[in-house]
DNA sequence: GCCACCAAGCTAATGCTATTAGCCGCACCT
DNA sequence: AGGTGCGGCTAATAGCATTAGCTTGGTGGC
């Protein structure tokens, strides 16, 4: 019999594109196995197991949304970057309806890889900000506000929380100009 | 052999319980028959399956947290009504770590019980806007936008998304303000 | 060119989960 | 007191993850 050829890396691959076909709920091993034309138990020489699995999807999903998140503010400032940053925030979500939510699961206490590539995707939401001036709490409190209103934004949109009445791109643009114009006079909130 | 003298409404709770201490992927049948003293196959007299009996936990939530929205937004408006339906909103989400997120899924098409109910929680969220002057497309935009902020916040606030640095509360208190002054020039946005 | 080794695949077995089928007895209603 | 329905039970099935242990194919050393 062929050997199949798996790597680690393309069982992530595959996982990932399995839980952006199905949601993450049907990401499973027997599935996975059964896409790679493999026996179930196959997988355990590439990965440790279900765990370990989503772990390392994790990883994946978390660092290819900080790669584009660092490309869209890359070069530019105040809402030129705000609005490249969200927008590609969002698309990521619409186009990976089963990696995005991995992003935004906290790394295990002492996984330093995890950890890091969380940063560096937080890091692209901050420096976002960086042109309106805001400094310590100030500065915190923006972030998370942010965070909280992209992250939200798209598990409602993705989940059908929203209304067909109104396409939620255009709402996504507002509530983005309306961050704009809140982080401008964020010191006198 | 004594009966334990179950009803729906009581395995409904008792789910609740169970998700609301180890988490929703801790909600299993077999952890909540233990829970109630009673064999597995028990529990098929009282709810279709695990299924259902997440149906009838999500109505139950949504059901709680619109009547504490509700409660919040009543004889207030304004800045005054907007903080009192987030701190509520927030504090059904901290005290209840399972069920809040079932109030979050959407309903299943033609489930008029639980489409009943997710609409009495988003009209309190939007009852909450009523004194901004917000209409139409602007009111909808409000709406998806608060709901989009508070249902992330208490999201990552509730995984660990955010570092030990500062108080949730206060940049949720924060945010909140951010949002008085955003709906106040909302128009302009 | 052969051989030995290692890793990648496999089958088999275990245990947990949900679900269905079918049995039994308690408790209420007349 | 008796009949009946409902709420509990045990048994059986199927899908999942995980572990153990076997087999074989590809590859590097000689």
């Amino acid at each position: 019999m062929p050997r199949a050829g798996l790597t680690p890396a393309i069982v992530v691959e595959r996982g990932l594109d399995l839980a952006d076909e199905g949601g993450l709920e049907r990401l499973t091993l027997a599935a996975l196995a059964a896409r790679l034309g493999v026996a179930l138990p196959s997988l355990y020489k590439h990965v440790g197991g279900l765990d370990d699995l989503r772990r390392r999807m994790a990883v994946a999903a978390t660092a290819e949304l900080a790669r584009r998140l660092g490309e869209a503010v890359a070069g530019r400032s105040g809402l030129d970057a705000l609005t490249a940053m969200a927008e590609a925030y969002r698309r990521y979500a619409v186009e990976h309806p089963g990696g995005y939510p991995l992003t935004q699961v906290a790394p295990a206490a002492g996984d330093a890889e995890h950890e890091a590539e969380a940063e560096r995707a937080a890091s692209a939401v901050f420096a976002a900000l960086r042109g309106y001036g805001l400094e310590g709490d100030d500065a915190i409190d923006a972030t998370r506000a942010l965070r909280a209103a992209l992250h939200g934004f798209v598990l409602l949109e993705a989940g059908g929380g929203f209304g067909l009445s109104r396409p939620p791109g255009a709402s996504f643009e507002r509530m983005i100009a309306g961050f704009d114009a809140a982080f401008a006079a964020w010191r006198a909130g």
